[in-house]
RNA sequence: GGUCUGUUGGUGAAGCGGUUAACACAUCACCCUCUCAAGGUGACACUCACGGGUUCAAACCCCGUACAGACUACCA
């Protein structure tokens, strides 16, 4: 009998020639300090992250760094369809355009770090076969010759008869193959996969202690799942989850919340094999509603804002997607945030048991303020560095002009930043040109004027001139203000608002009307920054200019 | 059909037997103000999906129901 399962087994793993044990000892367990806690991230090479995966990624490394432990790159390309040509590369950008570098695992297309290797699905062929095997001379393994119509109908009965679907009990027919009849077919050439033989119990019950969710209590997994493929001999997921989470060691799996029902099939293997079991922490999906008013998964075809892509276009700061992410992750982090306002991420500790587990939406608004928020507290000479790196990429043109007027550019970011209650305006690099493109005067060639109060033409032009050739202070904001006011008694404006209120027909406007001239004619825009600040650094010579060019644009 | 998960305001959520149901984003109003952006003050859940039950007391415990989602593939 022993023989025959021997040659059975041997049939179906020609190219074997390790074992289970073999491998334990190639992949011994990891020497790291107490606690520490061993992450993955494990996706199909598809070229690009989505922003569900990368949330899951965040979590999984945070939760690794906070621990001294390592989180790992593993490719997943077990279903060849989906593999895109440099789509290694693509993730790994991803996540480093977010601050992620796995310690170990894929570095490249082809090569990796790190002493589990390889870390690529396909290349790992000979281990899960190795496993399988192991399975299969113990018994708890077969192979099953059922075509797609078999089992199609195998279903069609079960639905019937409202039964449970699934390829188990009497329903496995390949289960009770003799050894002699899988032989027979196997030397027939005859397409097959490997099943597991399940040793479950459906009335038995075993529990998942999630580590977000507390216990949940499932049946025994009774199904005799597919282990390997047939067509390529590549494992399924369950199967490379089991041999490769295993091998490499990892303690903790955090994964979406669409893997609990498998929950039951992965303790089951890992029983079979008598391996130390991981902790499982099932994450909330992301979602978004769409334009229908449907709550759905996120989906990367459909909204640009999935992609992560799409952030380092916009550029929204990394610190400050990574707070963002970190808020949807850990319900108290932005209470920690709060109290602790200047320490950095790396303080917080990652907590398991905070995970939030409902389906969360995709607040791009709220990413916006913590945004805006950041950038309000960096200095000028950050923001000047950073909008450097962005332009670089994705505006030349301005990134040219930041080059040229290095200093000058620093300044305008300057208005009212150095103070206790910066301005928030900037919301992302991408935003900051609009906000500052009129004081450089290669951005100034065709304003597009806004409308102004003062409608009269001649009246403009008095105002300006008399500005310019009378009462244009640039000393201090004080004494700048001031003549302002001055001007406005002598043109019949009202220099105080509340003044103006009270008895508008005695004005023909206000100081308002006159300052809001101004600068449209200076900056074409009626929101800007402090006017004083705009006007010192503009310097006499291009308010000249301004006035001009202004004056002759409305004529 | 089966198994499992989730449901507190426009959004993220705290709360886990006694609270005016925190906090943050968004929205609105007023104040401040040369325009903005801020900042300040205030408004915003007649109530925690619904229906029962336990209890002196329930968003919190129990039981049903509804709705949403996941899995039930030789996809992950």
């Amino acid at each position: 009998m022993n023989d025959k399962l021997k040659e059975l087994a041997d049939l179906m793993f020609p190219n074997v020639t390790k074992t289970v044990e073999d491998y334990e000892k190639m992949y011994p367990e990891r020497n790291l300090e107490e606690g520490a806690v061993v992450t993955r991230f494990a996706p199909s090479p598809t070229g690009f992250v989505h922003m569900g995966s990368l949330l899951t990624a965040f979590e999984a490394h945070k939760a690794a760094k906070d621990t001294n432990g390592v989180f790992y790159l593993r490719i997943e390309d077990t279903d060849q369809k989906r593999s895109v040509e440099n789509g290694i590369v693509g993730i790994l950008n991803d996540l480093k355009n977010f601050d992620i570098v796995p310690d170990e695992g894929m570095i490249d297309e082809e090569n990796s770090i790190g002493n589990y290797g390889p870390y690529i699905q396909s290349e790992r062929m000979e281990i899960y076969h190795a496993f399988a095997k192991d399975l299969v001379l113990r018994g708890l393994a077969y192979p099953c010759f059922c075509n797609a119509e078999e089992l199609d109908e195998i279903r069609e009965i079960q639905e019937l008869n409202k039964e449970r679907i699934g390829y188990y009990g009497s329903f496995a027919k390949c289960r009770s193959l003799s050894i002699d009849e899988a032989i027979a077919k196997i030397k027939n050439k005859e397409d097959f996969v490997v099943r597991l033989k399940s040793p479950g119990n459906f009335n038995k019950k075993i529990i998942l202690n999630d580590l977000a969710r507390g216990d949940i209590e499932f049946p025994e997994n009774d199904l005799d799942i597919v282990l390997i493929k047939s067509t390529d001999k590549l494992p399924t997921y369950h199967f490379a989850h089991l041999v490769d989470d295993h091998l490499m060691r990892t303690t903790h799996i955090m994964r979406g919340e669409e893997w609990i029902a498998s929950f039951p099939i992965h303790d089951q293997l890992f029983s079979i094999f008598n391996f130390k079991k991981p902790k499982y922490a099932h994450l909330g999906l992301v979602m978004k509603v769409d334009d229908t008013g449907v709550r759905r998964k996120l989906s990367k075809r459909k909204d640009p804002e999935a992609s992560v892509e799409f952030y380092h276009k916009e550029g929204i700061p990394i610190d400050a997607v990574k707070s963002y992410l970190m808020t949807i992750a850990n319900s108290n982090f932005e209470e920690w945030q709060d109290k602790n306002p200047d320490s950095p991420l790396a303080d917080f500790k990652y907590d398991f048991k905070k995970i939030s587990i409902s389906g969360t939406l995709f607040d791009v608004s709220k990413l916006f303020n913590i945004s805006k928020n950041y950038l309000s507290k960096r200095t000028a000479k950050e923001i000047y560095e950073e909008l450097l790196i962005w332009t670089e990429e994705f505006d030349q043109e301005f990134y040219n002009l930041l080059l040229k007027y290095k200093d000058y550019a620093i300044s305008i970011f300057n208005i009212e930043r150095n103070i206790e209650k910066p301005r928030k305006d900037y919301t992302s690099y991408s935003s900051i040109r609009n906000f500052v493109f009129y004081m450089f005067d290669e951005l100034f060639m065709n304003p597009n004027y806004e409308e102004v109060k003062i409608k009269d033409k001649k009246e403009r032009e008095l105002i300006l001139n008399t500005y310019y050739n009378e009462y244009l202070d640039l000393t201090d904001k004080d004494s700048w203000f001031l003549k302002i006011k001055e001007m406005c008694d002598k043109l019949g404006y009202a220099s105080n608002i509340k003044e103006y209120k009270k008895n508008p027909e005695n004005y023909k406007g206000n100081v308002s009307d006159v300052t809001g001239l101004i600068r449209v004619s200076l900056t074409s825009k009626t929101n800007t920054p402090d006017l004083f600040n705009i006007m010192e650094l503009l310097g006499k010579e291009k308010i000249k200019e301004r006035f001009t060019k202004y004056l002759k644009s409305i004529n």
